[in-house]
RNA sequence: GCGCCUGUAGCUCAGAAGGAUAGAGCAGCGGUUUCCUAAACCGUUGGUCGGGGGUUCGAUUCCCUCCAGGCGCACCA
């Protein structure tokens, strides 16, 4: 509802000011009052007009108090402190808005078109891991954001079935085991039947359901990608200890590209099983994709001759004749000035030996989400499971859908490769499609690395220096790191012991109904509340805590209110109903008028403005800040409010109402962060 | 060497396009339960915003410089 309120109010400044002082005001900026009596908005402009006007600010700004027409929904305006203006809703409007549930009108998709969102993007050779949820966590929100926004959004999660991970994986069954293709698809169906087994002997669960493990059961003993972990580990290992052998490497990775032979068929049997496996990760997570653009297509649609011809009809790559890259097709980045004067700022886009490098690779698949290929996929359904994404293909289902073609598109990757994103952008921009370029953004974030006690928990000798840094990185290469389906099982386990000492009563099938949507809220929580650059040192307890600024600390809130609510009965159910008409009760206005009441309406309002921001900046942690101070302004009405036990009908009504509305928008905003509230904590 | 990021309370982090007394969580200390369940609430200790310059009426925020840390700069992805 403030979204609209700003939206409005910006509006009207500028032209008062247009028509008062002939100035033109841009960026109208609109922020908090440092306390709520002070006011819901404040405008410092009068500080940037003083300077253009010459004029003191403090009298700008009571110029400005006395003779500016007040937009519909604003009480009042007052010059404050030496020259803000801070302006006063009328509460009870903004409160019957709430009520209604009305959507604020401010809320409007911005993007003009589709976007695309690509995320999570796990190399599909071993389990995923900490790291990964952190990519998943932030995309999949940002995706909530913007479809909450009513932007179109497609969600992407890129395979790189033919890259080197994959390769290592696959040359392993094959120099190592020796196994063929079929012996490996064998035991790959093998492993799909013991979890089967297990999931009908109630062992184990089936996503989206999370239960933990039965007694004796290790997910080691069923899960194909586990075992793929520890495989890319001991591969890894070979290759240091023997060099040769990344001759295996060099002849898989060409091997899998040509395609039509045994190496292809196992890191196709491979790939494939692992991904069932991280769909099946993040499905716990509440991340869900529509499309699986994979590399393989990309390379036998031959997206990537596509563009080729075109970097080299508009001369943004050109064939080096001499020095270190004689024989390549390289990109000039022309970022370095002149004084460089060696030439040496270009990017090998294709190898001497005609491969194509990532990011040549990478500026088709961008040049293909915004449409600008030429080309297409074909596509067909991952599974026949509900839900199932598609997945790119040679040959097409009928009835699917088409992808890609985007306005814009956001790839959420790690910092490390800000810069190969950067030579994406400026192959875009080389072949005249500015646009695109700007259109592309890079939604960069730092990695996970693990605090140095966690590291040494895992079992991991660490050297005095160690120790002592703030934080010790993951590894899969050295399969060294926290996988996502541990960590999990883990937060459930301790989520459930939690659940049990509350609600001994209920048996255990419910208990853990509630201890699952803890235990993820705990885990979402955790990976969204850091800002996007924060080098996140993972600490196991930290994760595991359920109290202070938590997932769960804001769900406790929901449910909270959620209790009030069914204890009023009839009266409470009466308050979740949207209030019927555009008209707040007479008597609301009085109601609000002591700032405690206000403040808790006044930060439920600020939902929709808040996740603006959150998309505006890309920073999901903007939204889990905002999720806790709406719980922490609720708990602290809790505290000090009894509502039930109110006296008066009239006020207790209203009480409710304001129950309902936070509850509501906790709810809300939770739901924005991929959060569920549990019936009961 | 070049580029990007980071440096705020004991620890982990917020401080949106400069602005009103720099905030939270954890940890510490002291309180609050015949209740709308304490996964909560209240109080309290704790800061030269890495150092130094500059721009400005005003700088944690912008610019320069130095210091410290991280990450990038492949015919790997």
């Amino acid at each position: 509802m403030l979204l609209a309120l700003e939206e409005r109010l910006r509006q009207a400044v500028v032209e008062f000011a247009a028509r008062h002082w002939q100035v033109e005001l841009a960026n109208v900026a609109i922020e908090q009052p440092p306390r709520p009596e002070l006011g819901d908005l404040a405008l410092p402009f009068c500080f940037e007009l003083a300077r253009r006007l010459r004029r003191a600010p403090r009298a700008l700004a009571q110029e400005f108090a006395a003779s500016f027409p007040l937009p519909e929904g604003f009480a009042r305006v007052e010059a404050a402190g030496s020259g803000y203006l801070n302006f006063f809703v009328r509460r009870s409007q903004v409160f019957a808005a709430l009520a209604g549930q009305r959507r604020d009108p401010g809320l409007q998709p911005r993007l003009g078109g589709k976007a695309i969102v690509e995320h999570t993007n796990i190399n599909p050779n071993k389990a995923a891991h900490i790291g990964h949820l952190r990519n998943a966590a932030l995309g999949d929100t940002f995706v909530r954001l913007l479809r909450y926004r009513g932007e179109n959004v497609e969600v992407q999660n890129y395979i790189d079935n033919t890259g080197v991970q994959v390769a290592d994986v696959a040359a392993a069954f094959e120099h190592v085991l020796h196994q063929d293709a079929a012996a490996l698809r064998a035991e790959i169906a093998g492993w799909e039947e013991k979890r089967q087994r297990l999931e009908r002997e109630g062992a184990i669960s089936a996503p989206p359901q999370n239960l933990p493990l039965a007694a004796g059961v290790t997910r080691a003993a069923y899960s194909f990608d586990y075992r793929c972990w520890d495989l890319y580990a001991q591969i890894s290992r070979h290759y240091e200890e023997q060099p040769d052998a990344l001759a295996w490497r060099g002849a898989a990775l060409a091997a899998i590209e040509h395609g039509g032979n045994e190496t292809a068929a196992l890191a196709e049997a491979v790939a494939d099983a692992i991904v069932t496996c991280h769909l099946r990760t993040m499905r716990r997570l509440n991340v869900a994709y529509d499309l699986l653009p994979r590399e393989s297509e990309i390379l036998r649609l031959h997206f990537w001759d596509a563009a080729f011809e075109r970097l080299k009809r508009s001369g943004a790559i050109r064939r080096e004749t001499a020095g270190k890259n004689a024989g390549c097709w390289v990109m000039d980045l022309g970022t370095a000035g002149p004084e460089e004067g060696e030439g040496e700022d270009s990017k090998v886009i294709v190898r001497s030996n005609g491969t194509v490098t990532y990011v040549g690779k990478d500026i088709a698949y961008q040049l293909w989400k915004l449409g600008k290929l030429g080309r297409d996929f074909h596509y067909r359904r991952w599974s026949s499971a509900p839900g199932a994404p598609w997945v790119t293909d040679t040959e097409g289902a009928a009835d699917a859908p088409s992808f890609g073609g985007a306005r814009w598109v956001f790839n959420v990757i790690d910092a490390r490769q800000a810069y190969l994103q950067d030579i994406v952008a400026a192959g875009l921009r080389a072949l005249g499609e500015q646009e695109a370029a700007e259109h592309s953004v890079h939604f960069s974030y730092e990695m996970v690395a693990l605090s140095p006690r966690c590291a040494e928990q895992l079992g991991l000798s660490l050297s005095p220096e160690a120790r002592q840094r703030a934080h010790v990185e993951v590894s899969g290469r050295k399969g060294f790191g926290i996988k996502a389906d541990d960590l999990m099982d883990q937060l459930i386990q301790s989520a459930g012991r939690e659940v049990q000492a509350r609600h001994p009563e209920r048996d255990e099938a419910a208990q853990l109904a509630l201890a699952e949507p803890i235990a993820i809220g705990a885990l979402r929580y955790f990976l969204l509340k850091f800002t996007k650059n924060a080098l996140i040192a993972f600490d196991l307890d930290e994760a595991l805590s359920f109290e202070g600024e938590t997932g769960p600390y804001v769900q406790y809130a929901a449910v909270r209110a959620g209790n009030i609510l069914r204890k009023g009965g009839e009266e409470g159910a009466a308050a979740e109903q949207p209030l019927a008409g555009a008209a707040a009760p007479d008597d609301w206005e009085h109601y609000l008028e002591p700032n405690e009441l206000w403040e808790l309406v006044q930060l439920a309002a600020r939902l929709e403005s808040v996740a603006e921001q959150a998309i505006v900046t890309t920073e999901p942690a903007y939204l889990a800040k905002y999720a806790f101070q709406l719980a922490q302004a609720f708990n602290n009405f809790y505290h000090r409010t009894p509502v039930l036990a109110e006296a008066d009908a009239g006020r207790r009504a209203f009480l409710l109402r304001l129950v309902a509305v936070t509850r509501q928008r906790l709810a809300a905003a939770l739901d924005l962060l991929g959060i569920a509230v549990p019936e009961a904590m």
